[in-house]
DNA sequence: TATTGTTATACTCTATAACTATA
DNA sequence: TATAGTTATAGAGTATAACAATA
């Protein structure tokens, strides 16, 4: 019998796994997490905080326990975050004159650069990454993933 | 005037951070990782090492390396996770009599039985997850992920 | 020379509990 | 009482460099 050399061809020999799709989900978020590395190499930017960036440039004003909340994290992660961002000065955090337990936090003209030059570079490797998928398919992708992410488990 | 009390109403604020396909598998990702914490819940299993499992139980006798270069992950890591494995049971190792610094590696019947436990659970869990999509969508789903997977940074 | 397994180490991300000062 | 920010701490995942034994 010539068939079956492998026990799991086209599967690469994931087993179970092979029907999961919170595997999928997290190997193909790892490929993305290693082109955003490549795409802002030089930069000294990640993940999270080039998020945090984008939320507070979409939000001037806004406090950090906001920011939190639209992206998922925890009020106590924010601090050490947001404190990097000061320290990098990519970040103004003044008191809010309505409310004195909190902070408005606005990008300096320096984060305003970083969050352009990083987003260009990011978008550019993206599309490399998703060269393979048609317009409608990378539309469809996203709202795919628009309704996993809106799950409450 | 009575439009746009939000300035990004849509996006939840997420600005530039939309567009972003890296963005949206990390957030889809985590929401599938809640969800599979949630479904092994009082098993004392976590995702990579149920990888593992997944991976030995569809290739008995293959040998940690082989397994850490099946699913991304670094043979220096490899190491406390097996180690973990053993010491719970799981999987049994033992020398490889044709290459001496290998290790052949199974599943214990007690990891045999818990990969089918913990499989059917996760497989009801995502099947919540993902009720909203339909049978064409989710192929469609697993598709564009294994196209994003297969992608070299 | 290359590969298997190993140790050591470090960083990122996420999580929880508890505290303070304001509201 | 609830919320904004904070501190401390822990665990999971990923990454690199270097080593010994074997191929």
């Amino acid at each position: 019998m010539a068939q079956k050399d492998n026990e799991n061809s086209g599967t690469g020999g994931l087993g179970a796994l092979t029907g999961f799709a919170g595997y999928h989900l997290r190997r193909a978020s790892n490929v993305a997490g290693a082109v955003f590395t490549a795409a802002v190499e030089g930069l000294g930017l990640r993940q999270v905080p080039f998020g945090i960036l984008c939320v507070i440039a979409a939000n001037p004003g806004i406090n950090q326990g906001a920011v939190g909340r639209v992206l998922g994290i925890q009020r106590a992660n924010m601090v050490a975050l947001v404190n990097d961002l000061l320290e990098a000065g990519l970040v103004e955090r003044v008191p809010d004159p309505r409310d004195r337990r909190a902070f408005v936090l606005s990008l300096s003209p320096a984060g305003t650069a970083l969050v352009a030059e990083a987003g260009r570079r990011i978008a550019e490797r993206e599309a490399a990454m998703l060269a393979g998928l048609s317009a409608a398919e990378r539309a469809q992708l996203m709202k795919l993933l628009a309704r996993i992410e809106a799950h409450e488990p």
